[in-house]
RNA sequence: GCCCGGGUGGCGGAACGGCAGACGCGACGGACUCAAAAUCCGUUGUCCGCAAGGGCGUGCGGGUUCGAAUCCCGCCCCGGGCACCA
């Protein structure tokens, strides 16, 4: 499509512009209030795909307009270079994840600068940096220090397409992968674990300040999945012979139901089965936990219909210790060794689960909440007065809870407890290219962490990649074989690498001061930044970035790394909607891409990001469809309109119009003085109504609004610039003014260049953010709807500063009316001047 | 099953409880041109009507209100998240 200006050559030409004259370097100490922009840094996967344009779109249109606010505006970007594919497609070509990741970075950033987004280069940061990796590993040692990192050896999520163990977070609903979308299995395995669990209370509280989408916040809440109750404990009956009380511990949420319970499940993990299976039943015992051990978390869910299959009786009995009576204990799939005690009471008359296996097995269920009047259903899990309850009888759910718990905690049985869905992090992954975990197993001193001293652990280059479920380091002699730190003998070093969302877990705290030699950051350097101001990513890392990222930015203030106060790291979060093509998401591993480069070459990086931010709400989905290459043609066409109106017919930029006495062209923002004819008037009207809802937009997140008000602004221009009464050239002037300023944040290059060319020697991007005359962006006509019944009947056009009689005295002289009414007399008036009159007969 | 979003022209989408459909895409008509492209101007929810004008319209059914796309209740459909967490 023919063009009005050269487009390459002026976004080149900017871009470059941009990179020299480092505009966007900002240092700590600079004196303009401090406001930090942040997109998630980007997994180097090549040139940018349309969900990075959309997402740098946002984040360099904020940067632009907060400094154009007078803000000093820390924009950082940099890498989150470790990490799967890499490793994959070294395997497949046989190239060194380095070069691979190193040749990606160049593609990503090249794309970053060919869609004009502006950063302070100097604070890149690659996640496979040596810094980056000692930085990584510093924090490793400090974390076991605390406590905060452990070694356990714990049922683990394995994935056998990605051949590691995969963190809870990463394993799907389905119990796929959420990577490779492979089945993953469980094995018992000795992995190291970061102790997110000890700041669930906090990850849980702090959300509610947060100004964050809702959605995200509810995500995390229920992953946290805080739910209060009792533990308390059962004697188990039989065998008198020994001389110890073998007991079993329950987690309830429901101790209120006590007295309904019928039978005891423990988990097929739990470490009391072997005791407590009698030889009768030993056999169908060691079948179910067999099999329960093999299963998969999609088959264990998986099948309903055969829950008779899912539970075994152990052939004990325990007491319940509310009424004494003897209940069998049984194991059940259903029964999670990592929650609670991994033992629960059964009440199946009030719960659903216990309700389907008591039917299944022919288990006993006694009520003991009344269920409502006409309730035909199984289990009663609402609200209800205790029945069958002894001491609790009468009592309503809460009440009863709370009488229950005190009378456990009186007898010495068990406490009140919360308990936490979320569990510890699982950072071990056995796999190459990712950061070392920086400790050595010695025969004598057992984990000994390298000392900080002797980091970075880096990773060495000639290995063997290959798919055996084992890290490649293993299989390094030099790498794997080094002296224990401690006292000198032989001894291996840990094999495992980090997860990569360790490396993203405080990027943004490196940002900050990402030249610090001898820490990972300054504190009070990164206290002046943080939190980020605004924070801008895919709704994708609801979980497992955002709640990572929030525990570690509060693990490093306690053992002293980041500044003490600082808790939450993402004071507001954004969310872009998703792109995708034919129905589902685009991305690469789909290989539904359609590249940016396409548009960016074809109609140039302002179309481009005009498009996506005129295509809809930011928050939501786009679909990329036949339609969208005609609707971003069209961005094109009317950034050429601007251009057009900008340059008027001679086809170069030229300086302003009109020029002062002097010769010079006057400073922008000059309103125009003297005798205005009504179209000059009503032209300055509009201009500053378009600075007044550019504003009042951009401050909300609604650019689809933004750039129609502009589009129609230009409409008005065109039509105002070839008026025979219109075209006054300090009036086209304010306008153009106005209309460059307010599109810089969105379309940088061409207004930038207009902008040069009408004020040599000046920058767009270096100007204030306009102001509008708010006497001018009022309208000055209104128009009076007078409806009938709530029917519209007529409009008039009216002062705006009306009053209510006024309006009604019009309304009501209307012929279209007096019509209407054909001779009624109104029963009601409504008058909401200057919009509206309703007339009700 | 539970918890969030969302259903508005041919399409993307606008609309503090007060003119439904801004702006754009597409389509149609016109100007310019030998012609085309580009550009410019106009029309474009739907039905009735020559017109003036009127009826009907925001997934469906109710309700609140002078007035509902917007608020409330009950459904239907689509998208997303969670789902043996006791």
């Amino acid at each position: 499509m023919p063009r009005a200006y050269d487009v390459k050559a002026v976004e080149r030409k900017w871009q470059m512009r941009w990179l020299d004259e480092r505009d966007y370097e900002v240092d700590v100490d600079d004196r303009r209030p401090r406001y930090y922009v942040l997109c998630m840094y980007p997994y180097p996967s090549g040139p940018a795909h349309q969900g990075h344009v959309r997402n740098y779109t946002f984040g360099d249109l904020i940067v632009r307009h907060r400094t154009m606010n007078g803000f000093a505006v820390l924009s950082p970007i940099g890498f989150d270079s470790f990490g799967l594919p890499a490793e994959n497609a070294a395997m497949a070509t046989g190239v060194h994840p380095r070069t691979f990741t190193d040749q990606r970075i160049r593609e990503l950033k090249e794309s970053l600068i060919s869609i004009g987004a502006v950063y302070d280069w100097r604070r890149e940061i690659r996640s496979h940096d040596p810094a980056y990796i000692k930085w990584n590993q510093v924090i490793f040692n400090r974390f076991l220090e605390a406590g905060l990192a452990y070694r356990a050896k714990a049922p683990v999520n394995w994935c056998p397409g990605c051949q590691t163990v995969l963190a809870n977070e990463q394993v799907l609903a389905d119990g796929t992968c959420e990577r490779s979308g492979d089945v993953v299995e469980h094995r018992d395995l000795e992995q190291w674990f970061l102790r997110i669990t000890r700041y669930a209370e906090e990850l849980l509280g702090g959300l509610d300040d947060l100004d964050w989408p809702a959605r995200v916040k509810t995500m995390q809440r229920n992953w946290i999945g805080r739910s209060e109750g009792a533990e308390f404990e059962l004697e188990v009956l039989g065998d008198t012979s020994r001389a110890d009380k073998r007991v079993v511990k329950v987690f309830t949420t429901r101790p209120d139901t006590s007295f309904g319970m019928t039978y005891v499940v423990l988990a097929p993990e739990h470490p009391l089965v072997d005791e407590l299976t009698t030889p009768d039943q030993a056999a169908v015992v060691a079948e179910l936990r067999a099999r329960a051990a093999r299963a998969s978390e999609i088959e264990r869910t998986a099948n309903e219909g055969e829950l008779a299959k899912r539970g075994a009786f152990t052939g004990s009995l325990a007491r319940n210790p509310f009424n004494g009576q003897p209940v069998p204990i049984w194991i059940a799939d259903y029964v999670l060794m990592g929650y609670g005690t991994g033992a629960i009471m059964a009440v199946p008359a009030e719960d659903e689960r216990d309700w389907d296996f008591a039917a299944v097995h022919g288990l006993p269920v006694v009520r003991t909440t009344q269920p409502p009047e006409g309730f035909s259903g199984g289990a009663w899990t609402g609200d209800g007065v205790k029945i069958n309850s002894a001491f609790l009888d009468g009592l309503p759910l809460a009440e009863a809870k709370d009488r229950a718990i005190a009378w456990i905690e009186e007898q010495g049985i068990g406490r009140r407890t919360v308990n936490y869905r979320l569990r510890d992090w699982l950072v071990s992954r056995q796999r190459y290219w990712g950061c070392p975990i920086p400790v050595v197993y010695c025969a004598a001193c057992g984990i000994v962490p390298v000392p900080d001293d002797d980091l970075p652990v880096l990773l060495p280059d000639d290995v063997e990649l290959r798919p055996t479920g084992e890290s490649p380091l293993a299989r390094h002699e030099a790498f794997r074989s080094t002296p224990c730190p401690r006292c000198g003998g032989d001894a291996r070093r840990e094999s495992d690498t980090m997860d990569t969302f360790v490396d993203s877990s405080w990027y943004f705290l490196r940002f900050c001061d990402p030249w610090a030699q001898d820490r990972p950051f300054d504190p009070e350097i990164a206290a002046r930044w943080m939190p980020v101001d605004q924070y801008i990513g895919g709704v994708e890392h609801a979980i497992l970035h955002l709640m990572y990222a929030r525990f570690f930015t509060r693990a490093l203030g306690d053992v002293g790394i980041a500044p003490e106060g600082l808790r939450e790291p993402f004071q507001r979060l954004f969310t872009q909607g998703m792109i995708r093509l034919g129905g589902s998401k685009m991305s690469k591993s789909k290989g539904n891409l359609v590249a940016p480069s396409r548009y960016v070459d074809d109609v140039g990086a302002d179309a481009l990001r005009l498009y996506h931010l005129f295509v809809g709400p930011p928050a939501d989905d786009v679909d990329w469809s036949r339609q969208t290459d005609e609707v971003i043609e069209g961005c094109g066409r009317f950034l050429d309109r601007v251009w057009r109106l900008a340059v008027g017919q001679e086809g170069q930029p030229s300086a302003k119009a009109h020029a002062s006495a002097d010769g010079r062209p006057p400073a922008a923002g000059q309103p125009p003085t003297g005798e205005l004819r009504p179209a000059d008037l009503a032209q300055r009207r509009a201009t500053h109504r378009l600075i007044a809802k550019v504003t009042e937009d951009f401050a909300r997140w609604s650019y689809n609004t933004a750039v129609a008000a502009c589009m129609a602004f230009v409409n008005e221009l065109a039509r105002y610039a070839h008026d025979p009464h219109g075209g006054r050239p300090d009036v086209l002037d304010e306008a153009l003014d106005a209309l460059l300023l307010c599109m810089a944040p969105m379309t940088p290059h061409v207004t930038a260049e207009l902008w040069e060319a009408r004020h040599p020697g000046e920058k767009v991007h270096a100007q204030a953010w306009p102001v509008a005359d708010a006497d001018l962006a009022r309208s000055e006509r209104s128009t009076l709807v007078v409806q009938v019944n709530g029917k519209v009947r007529d409009r008039v056009d009216v002062d705006p500063g009306i009053g209510e009689d006024e309006a009604l005295r019009i309304a009501l002289a209307s012929e279209r009316v007096v019509a209407e009414l054909a001779g009624r007399q109104p029963a009601r008036l409504i008058a909401k001047p200057p919009r509206l009159v309703n007339i009700v007969v």
